[in-house]
Order: structure tokens, then sequence, then C-alpha cells
DNA sequence: CTAGATGCAAACTCTTTGCATTGCC
DNA sequence: GGCAATGCAAAGAGTTTGCATCTAG
């Protein structure tokens, strides 16, 4: 993997964004955003970007409704995503209750469970 | 929503191949196997029977780890899969412990969860 | 100075669509 | 026969890549 990295203005940018806005941006949103803000970023190296935080497991990335992926800035430890329906806010959720349900998938459907991935939509606190 | 259907051979094959597979198949992946069978599809029409299935509420889809959409027969009402990571093997599973779960993250997180959606993955009965 | 980052344009992949043809009922 | 389905080829959309150029350290 990658070592030596530069901390360009580019990235700085791109990352900036994502911590402050919390929520799923696409590559292209992230482009336009940066543009209209005056910051001249070219689109590849948005993606490259993306792909780079994503592999460092500071950003993490989901497919939204029209097929294109989508980026959050979060951390590295295992959590699930709440999704404001009205804003997008993404809020971290943490996952106890899972040993728990594991042990019913086991019980109802002979499941070993060993990972799994979930999303949760609503409003956040600043939305009801 | 079109109402005259027509049971064409296409349609059956596809339907068929993804009721006995029982497991989530990309486009190009159900062209390959109907080929091998002997049987003629273009892929145009198993995206067009693919779409319409999802539509009519018998099958899901879910963007796969190469970006793909991968699709699996299934049953209508609200629900989750249980993949199995060794045979691709797709359990359905109901979700009663929701209810008790929207109770944390309101608590928690000050959020108000109106739907979710969660992917299981570990090793079905028949391979563990 | 040098490995790494960037921009641009071309290449790719998956998916959708227009249109003429074929097929189900 | 008439509406719907299909195939083909072309168009689209999002993403990746090769290569020459630029830049942080």
């Amino acid at each position: 993997m990658a070592r030596n990295l530069y901390a360009t203005r580019s990235r700085e940018q791109i990352v900036n964004l994502l911590r402050t806005e919390r929520r799923y941006l696409s590559a292209a949103a992230i482009h336009r955003i940066l543009r209209s803000a005056g910051v001249q970023v070219s689109l590849s190296t948005i993606y490259r970007t993306l792909d780079l935080l994503v592999s460092m497991g500071v950003a993490s990335s989901r497919t939204d409704d029209d097929g294109e992926q989508a980026y959050v800035f979060c951390s590295v430890e295992h959590h699930h995503h709440a999704i404001c329906r009205k804003c997008g806010h993404v809020e971290d959720v943490d996952c106890a209750a899972m040993d728990a349900f594991s042990g019913l998938l086991r019980q109802h459907h002979a499941f070993e469970l060993d990972s799994h991935s979930m999303e949760f939509y609503g409003r956040c606190a600043r939305c009801q």
C-alpha cells in the first residue's frame, strides 16, 4: 500500500468538505460544490482521493438511489449509518443489539452470522 | 403500470433460473448461464425482464462488490437477506427485533426511524 | 531532486433506448 | 390482427486509466 502521501491542496479541500457536510456526496456533487466555491479540482482527482480515503478507512461509500457511488466521512470502527430523509445528515450508530440477533438467526435459519450491513432512514434530531 | 403481460419463453427462462438458483445474479451472469444452457436471450431482454420482476415485487436487487446490479427471486413483504459467503445462497429473514431497536435509536441519537435496510453475511445451513 | 499527485482525454463497463422485426394471445 | 416483447446497435452515465506535466517534501 502507498505510504508517502502528500498533503495537497486538492486533498485537503475534499476531506474538509466531507468532514463538514457529514452526508453522502457523489464524486460529481463534490466536484460541483468545490468548483462553485472557486476550488479547481478535476473529477479524476476526486475519484482517486475518495478511493484513497475509503482504503484508509476514513470514508465510507454506498451506492445511492441513482446508482452512483456516494461517500461520507466516518470513523474506522464498525458501525452503521442513520440517514436523515430530509437533510441527508448521517449519524453513526453502533450495533450492540447484534449479538442477540445472531442467536435468533442461528435458531430460526441455521445461519452462522459473521458480518452484516445496515442502513437506517428517518429524521435526524434537527429535522423532526 | 403495464397490464397485459405475455408469458414468453425468455421470461420463463429468466424467472426459472432465478427461482432455482436463489442467489444474487447479475444480468451478465444470467446471460452467461442461459446461453451455456442453450437458451438464446439478449442482454437487453434480461435487463428489461429484471426491471419488470423488481417492479412486480417478485425480485429484489442490490449493488454487488463489483458495482454491478445483482438480482434474487424473493417475496413481496418486507424482509432482509442472509447471504451465504460460501455458496451465495440467500435466506429470507424477517425483522421482528426492529421495534426494540428503533426505541434505542430514539433515545441515543434522537433519530426517528422510519425504514431500514440490512444484509447479513455468513454461512447457510448447508455450508457450515 | 524525486516520488507522488494532477489534468485531460480516451477507454471501459454496465445499463438504457430507438427502431424495425417477431411473437403471443 | 394488434399490442407487447425482442434483438441489435448505438447512445448514455459513471468511473478508470495512460501519459505528460506539475509539485510537495
